[in-house]
DNA sequence: AGGCGTCGGTCCAGATCGTCCAGCATTTGA
DNA sequence: TCAAATGCTGGACGATCTGGACCGACGCCT
């Protein structure tokens, strides 16, 4: 799937997406034109979904962030999750099997801006909400090792 | 705390951060050394956590992915916060309020993937499990504007 | 008001980088 | 066995980045 090269231009990249072709083919011993093809050959196959800039909510005054479980009332599932897509300061939102229909979560500035956001939200689902203390992982992509699972 | 120039550079980082300096101040109307001097503000001040490529789990052969939620047996907080990190199948932790103490995204290529690795915790913890069945918003950014909370 | 420091900007030139192309080695498949 | 395809290299040339000199706006102090 990658090989030995895929993987280590990947695990630079990952650290910083703007390192220059030229930096890139001297660390993993290859010359510029080569890692430019790889670069567009892993973007083709869609294991490259973008470069991008990770921002701190923080820096940006979200203080608070919150895990929402989501579960919409009867019918209204589409309105629901139309909303969610909707309301920016959802950072992310899965659908998930069991009781809870969603888990989003959501950045926030204040308590306040919490209650209002959810208060949208509140006529057509029932919701449940923990308060982010920390993150014991912060966003990482799974391992690019072709092995099977994590060292047992 | 941003200006407009700012968010607009962001803007267009985020859906491509190999942007060139001499695009990127096309785009903004600034020479290209303001633009680097920018981004190198935008940097240490922290709103800029890194630039940085965004993999497709999938592309990887990761299929499925899911939601656990593990509340740790009473003693067990500290070891269980150290296993969950060194599974690098552990995607995402955060340490939240209420009756579940993580919740936790998931990679993994198979169901039996998953239940080997929730096996590894089974003994010092709870853990509840959901499928992710649909990602209606994969991890995007808060908003960059100053204003309070998305548009009422 | 005038002087001065700072901040953020421009312009320019030398250094660096990316892209295109021709050519070569290795692998693949008929 | 040979032809085509693949993946690489090196060099040339144009594009981009970087650092320095300089400039204007602004705020502050005297």
């Amino acid at each position: 799937m990658l090989d030995d090269l895929d993987r280590r231009l990947l695990e630079i990249l990952i650290k910083d997406s703007r390192t220059s072709l030229k930096d890139l083919a001297q660390q993993v011993g290859l010359s510029s034109p080569s890692v430019a093809e790889r670069l567009r050959r892993l973007e083709d196959r869609g294991v490259i979904r973008a470069f991008t800039v990770e921002i701190d909510p923080q820096a940006l005054g979200y203080t608070l962030q919150a895990i929402v479980r989501i579960r919409p009332l009867p019918g209204k599932l589409h309105i629901v999750q139309k909303l969610i897509e909707e309301i920016a300061e959802f950072g992310e939102c899965d659908k998930v099997t069991g009781d809870d229909c969603f888990v989003a979560r959501l950045f926030v500035r204040s308590i306040g801006d919490l209650d209002k956001l959810l208060d949208r939200i509140a006529d057509k689902a029932e919701t449940s909400t923990a308060i982010i203390k920390a993150q014991p992982i912060r966003r990482r992509p799974p391992p690019l090792a072709a092995t099977a699972i994590s060292n047992p």
